[in-house]
DNA sequence: GTACATTCACTTGGCAACAAGATACATTGT
DNA sequence: ACAATGTATCTTGTTGCCAAGTGAATGTAC
């Protein structure tokens, strides 16, 4: 295991630099056991590591390369202004895709954040983020009925929330107290986002609320793909 | 390798949810093949990388079992109070060590971010911070010695970086413009912070500058377990 | 010469058999 | 009766062999 560690370090290192830039092809697993002395089958699972991670793809019959690393987009994280209008401070071309509104079965977290009774509908608006046709994350808004009576029939049209909350009567937003963690993609997430199985993601959670009226509007979850992102905050 | 990728969510699930929890003792390699009708290898490499995760641990002759997990430490991150005030705040006895303090050699990046020349003499100071005994993270400062003169002796020394500038007139301190990123260990921060490969860092750099001055007192970076703690910002 | 088929060398993928550690239990010697 | 030892059978760890995909070199018929 130390050994297979010591490999991948060493390799992440090797692809980081750029040493296998040229032609982009790692060395067979054959060569490379014979040159670190160790079995192939330790190559291998450094190997597979590296594919988990990101890093490289390999094919049968042919060999493993380094895999295209993303570029790194600078992301403000402290938010009163919205993703979409991030991003149009940049240059990039993003796009948002709308991938689901449903309303969700009563859950006492989220119910309580958005300050409803349990007998309101509360649903789930998820936007797919998109920079040059490649999804970065996933952004889920809970929104409660009792709040917005057109939401279900609204939800899925909607691409920036805070234009939908401004169109309302809504002005200014504050989100404070948001919450930040590092988990792995889950299989939906995997297939939603395009990843791998280990590319870290961002979470980020939030309570978005008017800030006149100190009225919730919407309890925020945010995926990011980790490896697309630099964040400021 | 999608029937692995399935068997770790499913597992993962399992763990966090305490299927496992009365004895802790998962299910062998080979009845869990038979139950789910794959090669036992297939298995072997979910339980491998649910090691590497930091989920389980497995013993030759004995079986696998699930790993305690570490308890979440909320963390505010947006930071003009030091790392032992914000510990202090909370009721966790942490400790600080300093593993090393040394001069680098010139780094374009270091010495621009400290807007010193590239004649002056440039510090780490490494802090490994343990809660319970545990090491959680590690807390690098680039020093001037043009700024700070006593800074390589006075460096083993220093607990409190904040502390240190007080006593020496900096009263007032800001930080802005951190930038945020997810990082995998390396080898030596494997050792330090004794994790496992696949444990995701947070790396949080910054700097750190006087509020009356404007001047450059330190530039930081900060790398956290990330499954120790729940960030604010 | 050219088009096609075959072979061969090299790649990654997969698996079955074996090695080695742990434990419970039966066996044996005193 | 009791302790030491062997043994059977679990467990995870390792290895070596072969399958399968690829592509270039070679052979062959026309």
């Amino acid at each position: 295991m130390a050994e297979k560690n010591f490999l991948v370090d060493h390799l992440i290192s090797e692809i980081k630099s750029g040493t296998f830039q040229s032609d982009k092809k790692l060395p067979s697993e054959h060569i490379l056991a014979d040159q670190f002395n160790v079995p192939r089958m330790v190559v291998r699972k450094a190997y597979e590591q590296l594919q988990d991670l990101g890093f490289i793809y390999s094919k049968q019959g042919k060999g493993s390369y380094v895999q295209e690393s993303k570029k790194q987009i600078p992301l403000i994280l402290s938010g009163d202004i919205s993703f979409t209008e991030k991003m149009n401070e940049l240059q990039f071309s993003f796009q948002t895709i709308t991938i689901f509104c449903e309303e969700i079965p009563y859950d006492q977290k989220i119910f309580q954040s958005l300050e409803v009774e349990s007998d309101d509908k509360v649903f789930k608006i998820g936007r797919l983020r998109l920079i040059d046709d490649f999804p970065i994350a996933l952004h889920t808004s809970f929104v409660a009925k009792s709040t917005f009576p057109e939401i279900e029939s609204d939800g899925p049209e909607i691409t920036s929330m805070f234009q939908y909350y401004r169109q309302r009567g809504y002005v200014e937003f504050g989100s404070n107290n948001s919450t930040l963690n590092v988990i792995f993609p889950t299989l939906f997430d995997r297939d939603i986002l395009q990843c791998s199985s280990l590319i870290p993601l961002l979470q980020v959670e939030s309570l978005c609320r008017d800030k006149r009226s100190n009225q919730v509007l919407e309890h925020t979850v945010i995926i990011y793909r980790s490896d697309c992102f630099t964040y400021v905050i």
